[in-house]
DNA sequence: GTTGACGTTAACGTAAACGTCAAGGTAAAA
DNA sequence: TTTTACCTTGACGTTTACGTTAACGTCAAC
């Protein structure tokens, strides 16, 4: 299916790269309802035409950022402060800044995790060997 | 506060090791309401005195299991299908293949969580650099 | 006879990130 | 003209592990 068959074609022809919320779902996978959840919560303000969603690459670029921020674990309303912090007066300093303090508490945060698991494994794997001993003896006793 | 000004002291003098649910809570750290919690869920049934509830030593055991359980991240449904699988015909042995079971898979999943964390820290730090990189041409134009 | 420490049930609240209807609008293709 | 594809808002449902009142019972001590 052609773009052309789509409902909402171009609406200015000679090009000025707008999206559909169908069309930014498909391309990185999130249902069109996750998209409208992250405007809900002010992480991304597409215009409308009528009643419809307009996404400019601007936009696009948003709610990539916002799909990054989630695949390294930031909550939506951390990625919300990364994100709106740009367009503050500063702008691009600020937005740096605050998106380096996060993410540094959030390297703190994972290296934790994982000496969590770590933990956690080494337990797991104990406990594992000791029941596979148990289970060997009972089976020829 | 010694124990025998506690409201509810030794029913049988001569022991038989009982507890009541705020001696356990502070034991273990945890709140009355979250062993109230675990009785809900089926992960232990303690007797009753009247309308208090009384726990044995192996109530006691069972509460550390489910605590060690969530520790090593299972869930609490994951605990009560372990825990009660002690209670079945077989027995012992059912049990630890249950547990056995329930452990390999978490292993697995904390090897991939691990490895998740790995990326994410790898991707982490060196956008840290960028920005930090970023940051130091902008205060020294 | 009341205060304090402990216990009870019942049921609603919370956080995160959407999923899942319901009920409908609009436009283009068959 | 009807179907099909795509969009809309609104609102309740899901999951997990409890927290948080509310309203009350009970006993020992002062």
């Amino acid at each position: 299916m052609s773009k052309s068959q789509l409902k909402h074609p171009m609406p200015d022809p000679a090009e000025s790269e707008t999206f559909s919320i169908g069309e930014l779902a498909e391309e990185f996978d999130v249902t069109a309802r996750a998209i409208r959840f992250y405007e809900e919560k002010d992480l991304i303000s597409p215009a409308r035409n009528g009643q419809d969603r307009v996404y400019s690459r601007r936009d696009r670029v948003r709610l990539h950022l916002i799909l990054r921020g989630k695949r390294l674990g930031f909550s939506l309303s951390d990625v919300a402060e990364m994100i709106n912090s740009y367009d503050l007066a500063d702008g691009q300093v600020e937005q740096l800044r605050v998106t380096l303090e996060k993410s540094e508490e959030r390297i703190a945060a994972l290296r934790q995790q994982r000496s969590d698991i770590d933990e956690a494994l080494a337990e797991l794997t104990h406990s594992c060997e000791t029941i596979n001993n148990i289970l060997a003896d009972k089976s020829v006793p």
